[in-house]
DNA sequence: ATAGTATATGAAACCGGTTTTAGAAAATGG
DNA sequence: CCATTTTCTAAAACCGGTTTCATATACTAT
């Protein structure tokens, strides 16, 4: 391995002017910039990228925490997010905390040991207290209005978006239109629900059906078996998320009931799996691969300024329609 | 940031001292070790990891590479591996090849000037020349037979569950089975055509029919379209990976076609979606977590013994009968 | 001409660990 | 009892960069 003392030995300069070439930082002679700049591409010379990291404190990596990368909200999230790493020359560290509990597993304290640079929290696992801990971290916090110091949330207008799709099922002519909720713990599915409560009380016709379920594929299907047990009568159900939207459909065609025709769905989230489910589903999109794209901007932003105020963004939301709601007779 | 030399002079012992009890090894007293073991206790002291990673050459981190995260077979597999990276005390860095060209992006040069201790290769986007180029590194490649010495190899024997899946087909009664293959450079395509092609030669009664696909959902509905065109009397289909039988089944289902009562259709990979879609899709399932989990076991094995030799590990598929293939009137 | 500033460079200290070296003390043994 | 061997410890060197400090020279400005 060749290290910055060979380079400054057969450029016949000190090490320190090296290092003075190799940050563009500092004052060298044009002359000997050159010199430098040519052994260095003659011998193959690579910074050796631990030891920078001690003397700088940084490592050029960030980390990317979510719940558990299977969910497909998450691909597409670390997809973008690795994508701008790179483009910055950082790295990407990958952690999922579901079934990991945080107390005596301190991820972020891990991180801070080897100076990760910033990290992206896309996960409920970790509780605000142990987040507040690690207050000096530059941070960037996904689906969850934060209050951490100094740190960045990204989410989607999940109200607007829960509104627009309760509307959407009446404005496809549902009469009585029920809403899985996601755990309420869980600030985006409180928002969701508001969403579309706030629609069915502006309106007399329509009356509240709500029932709780668990975000998950088999959550859906319970949900809607609970549904329909009690109002056998729907006609039309705004799923939490998509992936509870997937568990729906899977259990009405069991059924026998026809989507749309006998209950027009509506998901949330804008995964894959929607546009490629059969029947496919119309969804409340966000727009994932941007928010990762977004999230790493931000945090790297963050990473070069560290005096950054907290600072909240709220991306809108699209309503996608597609088969499971398309009750006109329009092909799409 | 507390150091080794705060808690030697708190312990009234040397740097080198504590850095024994840290690492277990060399000769202290029982007296001293109890005394600095309390002190670190006491002052919530945790090595630095870059500067160990400096003086030890590593970094306790692994890289998983894949070609695209968003490709369903992934996030299991990194799920696997991360798990067993972190259970061992290793974190897992994540990157993406798709879009990357490898000569002028060099990933694996930038692992090494970070100490990355190993990878898991899951991509067909770096050429085994690169990779050769990093013999030195432990290594563990995911689903390609490849000679790099000192790497380990797993993948599973796609003839085998190729050669299952085509008699699966021919068991529940199809006559004109036909195979979507996937892009030839990749060797898993290559021996999962030649599985098919051995048990339809083996029978006089059948014929040979494949088209070539390219392993995505997209190019399974233009395989199929184009196999439809040319052979619209086939009653079972055998495609290559799970991704292009979900783009057959959609289109079949645009067609009006029915699945499995017109056509059959098997895949193979095992992802989730297969278990999700409607009608479920008979697959033959590779055990893709278990993979990253042995992936990253193996990778850590060959970290702390640099001098195994190269190994090649061939796990066994499973054929799983779902909707799509069932054509008995057995319901599953 | 002289003070003051900008440019240029190398030596040395530093980042925070590990490891080698060397010497002292204790245990073993012939 | 003296020669080894084993145990124990601290000082110093090291990993491979960056940064500070000190010094020297070349420009400006007064």
């Amino acid at each position: 391995m060749k290290t910055i003392r060979d380079v400054a030995k057969n450029a016949g300069v000190s090490p320190a002017t090296v290092s003075r070439v190799l940050n563009n930082k500092g004052y060298v002679s044009e002359e000997k910039k050159k010199r430098i700049e040519k052994v260095i591409q003659e011998m193959g010379f690579e910074p050796n990228q631990v030891a920078r990291g001690l003397a700088k404190k940084t490592s050029n990596t960030l980390a990317l925490i979510v719940s558990d990368i299977t969910n497909p909200f998450f691909p597409e999230l670390a997809k973008g997010a690795e994508y701008i790493a790179r483009s910055h020359g950082y790295s990407l560290l990958l952690g999922n905390t579901k079934g990991v509990d945080n107390e005596s597993n301190d991820y972020i304290k891990i991180l801070m040991n080897k100076y990760i640079d910033g990290v992206i929290i896309a996960t409920h696992d970790i509780d605000s207290q142990l987040l507040e801990k690690h207050r000096e971290t530059p941070m960037v916090i996904l689906e969850m209005e934060n209050e951490i110091e100094n740190a960045c949330t990204i989410k989607v207008d999940n109200i607007q978006g829960s509104v627009t799709a309760t509307e959407h099922l009446i404005s496809v002519g549902c009469k009585k239109i029920a809403h899985i909720y996601g755990p309420l713990y869980d600030q985006t599915a409180k928002e969701r629900l508001k969403g579309y409560q706030e629609v069915i009380r502006a309106h007399d016709e329509y009356k509240e059906l709500t029932v709780p379920g668990d975000f998950t594929i088999d959550g859906g299907i319970s949900a809607v078996r609970e549904l329909l047990d009690e109002h056998p009568d729907i006609d039309g159900l705004f799923a939490g998320n998509d992936l509870m939207a997937v568990g729906v459909i899977k259990e009405l065609s069991r059924l026998k009931i026809r989507v749309p025709e006998d209950i027009a769905v509506c998901g949330f989230d804008g995964i894959y799996l929607t546009k490629v489910f059969s029947p496919e589903i119309t969804t409340i999109e966000q727009p994932i691969y941007e928010m990762g794209e977004l999230a790493a901007e931000k945090l790297i932003d963050r990473i070069k300024n560290p005096h950054l105020n907290s600072e909240h963004i709220e991306l809108k939301t699209k309503l996608v329609i597609r088969q499971s709601s398309n009750r006109n007779k329009l092909s799409l």
